[in-house]
RNA sequence: GGAGAGAUGGCUGAGUGGUUGAAAGCGGCGGUCUUGAAAACCGUUGAGCGUUUACGCGUUCCGGGGGUUCGAAUCCCUCUCUCUCCGCCA
């Protein structure tokens, strides 16, 4: 949510911001709506006050048992009702037209993020790490399939399309990647492990920017939950209606949850294997912190996000989003894609964010600063530390054998049990 | 799922439709006293919005949202949450 107060201050830089994004001038209309708001504002205080005034003339007559005095004082406002009643409603609309008008604006980008259309514009910064040699590269599926352990039919007899079932050490595998990169973070990174609810309400997901514009791309229960697309939602709602300790910032935050996405919009794209699921596991990193160290905490998340893939001996690349990629809420955005060799290509695998007090003023989630009076709004990160479906995809198409086997990565044997190959189920 | 009871400031807890933003206590802050501290005593202590160069002024807020009334913490409706009993359940 963006502060009416900063755009009517400046509302040409506003404008120019949210070009940067492609979004058409709009800080007029946003004016004009303000205007009216606090011009209703003052209308509907003039007629308070009258309204309290004589309420307590009458107050004070009726308390002096002189009821004449006090009729005659009720017939004088009597036709105030009326006016006050309408003056405040009028206000009540404006506000809501406005606050709507403003809940569907994208973020503005950080002046170093480069301007772009897509994800063509996006700004390569770093690579790590060198693909293996590997003979007759295949994609995840084919390989998962050929264990006898990733099945997709059975999924869709059960669940439909873009659903999986994996079996014996494949979901031991998962698993082990989820419970490995928690330890990491909470062991390494002090992030405080948490574990959510993945039904939310309304509030939350309008707290982190999914609503009320992208509705279509959650799922909701028949009695009115969402399932959340990501635990960014309810890692973040964690400070959601709080005045913090300005000493205590910087919460972190991590969990390992399943995540629930409609994929409206992705019809025919990534419609075979585990690339693009319904249903997903993820390991989030949240990060609130105060209005100063978010670019900060920005570089330290992704570094986080990166250890695991370095960890794991996974080659990924680091990309600079630019203004036209970026997510709704974001300011600032790396994607951690990581090296398929199956699909020949780097993948997203982790998508790290700052998004200034945009969810702090959406959740009106504040700090305090010892002995000072004022409070400011948050602000808040989130990144993937990492999606444990596609780190799965990573792992068997990096790691996979000439024989169709897989070597566990060395981080990974402990979580397994110390199984260090994954052979094709009897 | 059925029946009932609740939600008041940082915390505990009063509150009769009429100068109630709200008693009292605790806590916090400032002061007196003290070498220093404690105790005692005195004072002070919520948030949002509008307006103003500023001091200030106005207004709203007693879980959220509506309503009744000249006037609502107080009456009505509704939602959320908490608690108790019964039922069911991992």
């Amino acid at each position: 949510m963006h502060d009416i107060n900063a755009i009517r201050e400046n509302p040409d830089a506003f404008d120019e911001a949210l070009k940067r994004r492609g979004v058409a001038s709009v800080s007029s209309d946003l004016l004009a709506r303000d205007d009216a708001r606090r011009k209703a504002i003052q209308t509907a205080q003039e007629l308070q006050t009258k309204r309290n005034e004589a309420s307590k003339k009458i107050g004070q007559a009726k308390g002096q048992g002189d009821e004449a005095a006090a009729q005659a004082l009720m017939e004088e406002v009597a036709g105030l009702k009326e006016d006050l009643q309408q003056a405040e409603d009028t206000e009540r609309q404006l506000k809501a037209d406005l606050e709507a008008a403003l809940s569907v604006l994208a973020n503005v980008p950080l002046d170093d993020v480069p301007d772009g259309a897509d994800e063509g514009d996006n700004i390569q910064l770093r690579q790590w790490g060198t693909p293996r040699q590997i003979n007759n590269p295949r994609q995840h599926f084919e390989i998962g399939e050929a264990l006898g352990q990733m099945d997709f039919e059975a999924a869709a007899s059960i669940s439909g399309a873009r659903f999986v079932v994996l079996r014996d050490d494949l979901a031991r595998l998962e698993r082990a990647l989820g419970n490995f990169m928690l330890d990491v973070h909470t062991q390494e990174f002090g992030y405080r492990e948490m574990s959510p609810p993945v039904l939310v309400r309304d509030e939350a997901v309008f707290g982190t920017g999914q609503l009320p514009k992208f509705a279509e791309d959650l799922f909701r229960t028949e009695n009115g939950f969402w399932l959340s697309p990501t635990a960014e939602v309810t890692l973040t709602n964690l400070v959601r209606e709080q005045i913090l300790n300005h000493a205590s910032l910087p919460h972190r935050y991590t969990a390992l949850t399943q995540c629930f996405r409609s994929e409206a919009g992705s019809a025919g794209r990534d419609t075979r294997g585990m690339i693009r699921q319904h249903q997903f596991n993820k390991v989030e990193l949240v990060s609130i912190v105060d209005a100063d160290s978010g670019e900060a905490e920005l570089e330290r998340l992704t570094q986080c996000a990166e250890t695991i893939l370095q960890k794991l001996e996974l080659p990924y690349r680091v990309m600079l989003l630019c203004t036209g990629d970026m997510g709704f809420s974001a300011r600032k955005t790396y994607d951690l894609e990581v090296w398929l060799p199956g699909q020949d290509t780097y993948r997203e695998i982790s998508s790290c964010s700052y998004c200034g007090d945009f969810q702090g003023r959406r959740m009106n989630a504040r700090y305090r600063a010892d002995g000072e009076k004022s409070t400011h709004f948050v602000h808040t990160l989130n990144g993937s530390g990492l999606a444990v479906g596609r780190t799965l995809v990573a792992v068997l198409e990096n790691y996979v054998n000439d024989d169709g086997s897989i070597t566990v990565p060395d981080v990974l044997q402990a979580y397994m049990g110390g199984v260090q190959k994954i052979e094709v189920s009897q």
